[in-house]
RNA sequence: AGGGGUGUAGCUCAGUUGGUUAGAGCGCUACGUUGACAUCGUAGAGGUCCCCAGUUCGAAUCUGGGCACUCCUACCA
């Protein structure tokens, strides 16, 4: 019989066998009449639009390490996928892919458009969710969803005429962030702020009935200057006292303008005085609203100039128009000066240009009442965040709520379900379409031409995917979810919004704890971005790495919140782990091949020395892991299992094992270390599962099956380790560290004089008597992990001729090595070893014979520091008698 | 300007509620292996836990101040 296993891991043939495999198996889809306890997470829709990017990449393996942990315990866990409409950016694809057809959205015509966009999720839609398959994400594939489903939409609905009716909902006319090439509204989210060098303009305005005297007003933007209504000046400004009640006239217009007074002012800012635009600036805006100024709006929505500007201006574009103005002004000799000055500008996330602060009539949402149970929630600890400290964030940003403008001047997207009349100023709205006013019966009616926002959908998401409004299975089951995982730059946006709607809906919270991810950055500590083009395409890592290589490498590099700083190496490292466990099962391969029968169980009963160790390893480690994971540690959880399979398991087990496997002492004692390693690896397969689905399974499915353990047709349902169901030796574990203390010691004195590794050498261990049985059993281990030819151990020893000396706890070891003593080296080595005790005899020493700290510390810690100090006083004693004797 | 975070080995970072001789991976040094391991193992070098003060019997850990970096929010007429 040949090694089932290849010499190498071939992760790209296995991934897509073991995929096919669990499809087949429909072991991820969760059944909504199951009586086991659910356990559910929503996965963070990505744009459809989206590219599997390194971001998404940790999210969601962070979410389906949870989900496979769960499910494996025996939940009923449910992962729901699903893919949002991304409004603006779909919209932008779609209109790209028209223009190189030479044809633009209008000229196509909405419906025609609404279907092109339709037909491009068709087609491009399912991209990043095959994508997500391909690293292993085990969700239930069969309820996925996307935010402009039927279903979804019928959500969509409800909720806004529910919010309409409750009196939520409103129309007002605000400044938003227009974009201007878009056409568009934007959210405060939507615009991106970039730092640019300008230019700041000083100029003057005439003060009304005198020849000489005028206000010199500095701004950024002067063709804002038509839409002026006041100039402002802090009122505790000595300089302009006098021109209280005065008018000054804007210039090229006749319009007469007040001075008001008002402390927004900053005296030493410019002139002092600020010309005011409140159609056109939002500091602005609320100053207005303080002092009664008219709002007058002087831009069409291209950003052009409109009517109401003096007809020289009209039509042209903003920047065009700032140009003109700044050469009149000039002309008239009202120019004061140019100054360069550094500024952040608001810029559209999508279209990149200049945002426009522009009045328009939209919908808003009023946040002020709905958001109260979302605070409460938080507070009270119902919801928890992990790192908890951006509560602080959530509670800041929700405290000082502003009403959220949710109309979008779009095509793609939910449209408006509102009506207006044309025989009466009422507004219709309903679950169906109306076909008449519903206040005065007209028939002319005509529906909003706007859509809404696309979190306008997203805020639905732990409801809307299960049903609701209808109260279905899968919402009673599904709903609320257990916890939700996600980035930090989305707290306002996403997580906030549906907490405030879950309970607007349901009166509930709808996840009880939310992980906010690390943000990914290069090696410089810089975002991953496309303009960068610093990032890594984790497509590209799954095709040369594998998907258990990236996701290793994400998880051990993430703790909570915060940012990781990854670089392409780092993926080495994870398919360094993949191999070598590879190569562990190789290992017990070659040695299952020559047994002809089933694996027959161990006996408890039997057990030696480091097998119980061995196992009393497997139980602790469990235990911590699932401890790490019930706290969201993932990294932890992640660097626990590394150790122990490579350390504990490689490095000490199966090299303690295997001159007895190669050479066993009988047929049956082969059977019974095979039958431990096999049981243990069993194990560590079932915890690395959830990190490593593939290269488990594969190696899980080729061992055989173990008596003891439970064999369902694939890993990814078979049990998580629970501490409590496995055996647990503390005592003997403690003794075999011990051991393993002894081996060490020994290995660094032959390294250290320079002893080459197949000589055997002999070794003398001054000991106490509690200890000689353990070595005594331990004698053969010994020897062998050592390469020595004699180990001699006894209470008292005398120190052999030539030989070096080390102590450790509990023990006194030396070796001779007459031909390679160096006596100087020794002495060196062993004087510098008393000086490092010295230090440490010191300092517990100082703390023993403090009064305060024998009153004070716990009782614990004194024994314990007792028990220290004197064994580092016996060793610091062995060491000063070897140094005088040599 | 306000808020959050970070500062630990050459690099990337762990270090849970104050008590270990402060850890890991990569890199580095020496030796060994190439019969599980395009390797791996063994042993090692390397630290003022940013600085200052305080609380405490005891501080990498808590408090205050400073320095440096970073993210978020707002504003910049």
């Amino acid at each position: 019989m040949t090694n089932p296993l290849n010499p190498r891991y071939d992760h790209k043939e296995v991934e897509q066998r073991q995929w096919t495999f669990w499809e087949q198996g429909s072991w991820f889809h969760a059944d909504e009449n199951s009586r086991k306890e659910p356990y559910t997470i929503i996965m963070p829709p990505p744009n459809v639009t989206a590219r599997l990017h390194m971001g998404h990449g940790l999210n969601n393996t962070l979410q389906d390490m949870l989900i496979r942990w769960k499910r494996m315990q025996g939940y009923n866990a449910m992962w729901l996928p699903g893919t949002d409409h991304a409004g603006i950016a779909t919209q932008m694809m779609v209109e790209k892919s028209l223009e190189s057809e030479g044809l633009t959205r209008k000229e196509l015509g909405r419906e025609e458009f609404f279907a092109r966009c339709v037909t491009w999720k068709e087609e491009n839609g399912g991209l990043i969710t095959s994508q997500l398959r391909r690293l292993g994400c085990s969700c239930d594939w069969e309820r996925e969803v996307y935010t402009m489903d039927e279903k979804l939409s019928r959500a969509v609905r409800s909720v806004f005429v529910k919010l309409f009716r409750d009196g939520y909902i409103y129309r007002g006319e605000r400044l938003v962030n227009w974009d201007p090439k878009l056409g568009t509204a934007l959210s405060d989210d939507e615009v991106e702020s970039i730092e640019t060098k300008g230019s700041i303009w000083h100029f003057k305005y005439p003060v009304e009935n005198s020849q000489t005297e005028f206000v010199e007003i500095a701004t950024t933007r002067p063709e804002t200057m038509f839409g002026d209504t006041a100039v402002a000046i802090h009122p505790e400004d000595e300089r302009y006292k006098h021109l209280k009640g005065k008018q000054v006239i804007l210039p090229f217009t006749e319009r007469r303008i007040p001075i008001v007074f008002d402390d927004y002012v900053k005296p030493e800012f410019g002139s002092g005085c600020v010309k005011i635009t409140p159609a056109h600036d939002p500091n602005d805006f609320a100053l207005g609203k303080r002092h009664n100024l008219p709002l007058i709006n002087i831009m069409n929505e291209d950003a052009s100039l409109n009517e109401l500007v003096p007809e020289e201006f009209r039509g042209l574009d903003r920047f065009e128009a700032r140009k003109l103005v700044l050469k009149k002004l000039k002309e008239q000799d009202l120019f004061v000066e140019e100054k360069k000055h550094i500024h952040t500008q608001p810029i559209s996330e999508r279209s990149k240009v200049l945002i426009e602060p522009r009045l328009s009539k939209q919908w808003f949402v009023g946040m002020k009442e709905l958001v109260k149970p979302a605070l409460e929630c938080v507070r009270s600890g119902e919801l928890s965040f992990y790192p908890e400290n951006l509560k602080k964030t959530y509670f800041h940003w929700l405290e000082n709520i502003q009403d959220w403008c949710i109309s979008r001047q779009l095509w793609w997207g939910h449209r408006i379900p509102i009506w207006y009349c044309s025989d009466c100023p009422e507004v219709t709205t309903g679950e169906e379409d109306p076909t008449q006013c519903s206040h005065c019966g007209s028939k002319k009616i005509t529906q909003d031409e706007d859509v809404l926002d696309t979190w306008f959908s997203s805020w639905l998401w732990p409801i809307s995917p299960f049903g609701w409004p209808e109260e279905t299975k899968d919402l009673e089951k599904f709903f609320p979810s257990q916890v939700l995982i996600t980035g930090s730059e989305i707290i306002f946006l996403w997580v906030a919004r549906m907490v405030i709607l879950s309970h607007y809906t349901k009166g509930k919270t709808p996840f009880k704890d939310v992980y906010f991810n690390s943000v990914i950055c290069d090696k410089l500590g810089r975002k991953f971005s496309k303009t960068l083009g610093n990032g890594i395409d984790p497509l590209e890592v799954i095709a040369t790495h594998g998907a258990d290589a990236v996701r290793y490498t994400c998880l051990s590099l993430a703790p909570l919140g915060g940012r990781v700083k990854m670089d392409p190496s780092d993926f080495d490292h994870g398919s360094r782990f993949v191999t070598k466990i590879w190569n562990a099962a190789r290992f017990l391969h070659s040695h299952l091949e020559s047994l002809d029968e089933n694996l027959k169980d161990f006996d408890d009963s039997k057990l030696d020395l480091p097998s119980k160790w061995l196992l009393n390893e497997l139980h602790d480690t469990t235990k911590a892991i699932n401890d790490s994971l019930t706290h969201y540690r993932m990294n932890e959880a992640v660097e626990l299992l590394y150790n122990f399979i490579w350390k504990t398991f490689c490095d000490w087990s199966l090299e303690t094992t295997k001159d007895e496997l190669t050479n066993p002492s009988s047929k049956e004692r082969k059977e019974e270390i095979l039958s431990i390693l096999v049981y243990v690896f069993d194990n560590m397969m079932r915890l690395a599962s959830p990190l490593l689905p593939f290269v488990t399974e594969e190696l899980w499915q080729s061992l055989p099956h173990h008596p003891r353990l439970d064999r369902p047709e694939s890993l990814v349902i078979a049990a998580f380790p629970d501490a409590k169901k496995l055996l647990s030796f503390k005592k003997e574990s403690l003794e075999w560290t011990f051991v393993q203390k002894l081996v060490s010691g020994i290995r660094s004195l032959r390294s250290q004089a320079g002893v080459p590794p197949k000589e055997k050498v002999q070794a003398f261990v001054k000991t106490g008597k509690e200890n000689h049985k353990l070595l005594q059993t331990s004698i053969s281990s010994i020897t062998k992990l050592s390469n020595l030819s004699h180990l001699h151990f006894a209470e008292e020893v005398e120190r052999p001729k030539k030989s070096l000396m080390g102590a450790g706890l509990g023990f006194t070891v030396y070796v001779p090595v007459s031909q390679y003593l160096d006596f100087e080296k020794e002495k060196l080595r062993l004087e510098s070893e008393k000086k490092r005790i010295e230090q440490i005899v010191k300092g517990l020493h100082s703390k023993v014979s403090n009064k305060d700290f024998m009153a004070r510390a716990p009782e614990e810690v004194v024994i314990q520091t007792k028990e220290q100090l004197e064994n580092m006083e016996s060793q610091l004693k062995e060491i000063s008698e070897n140094l005088s004797s040599l």
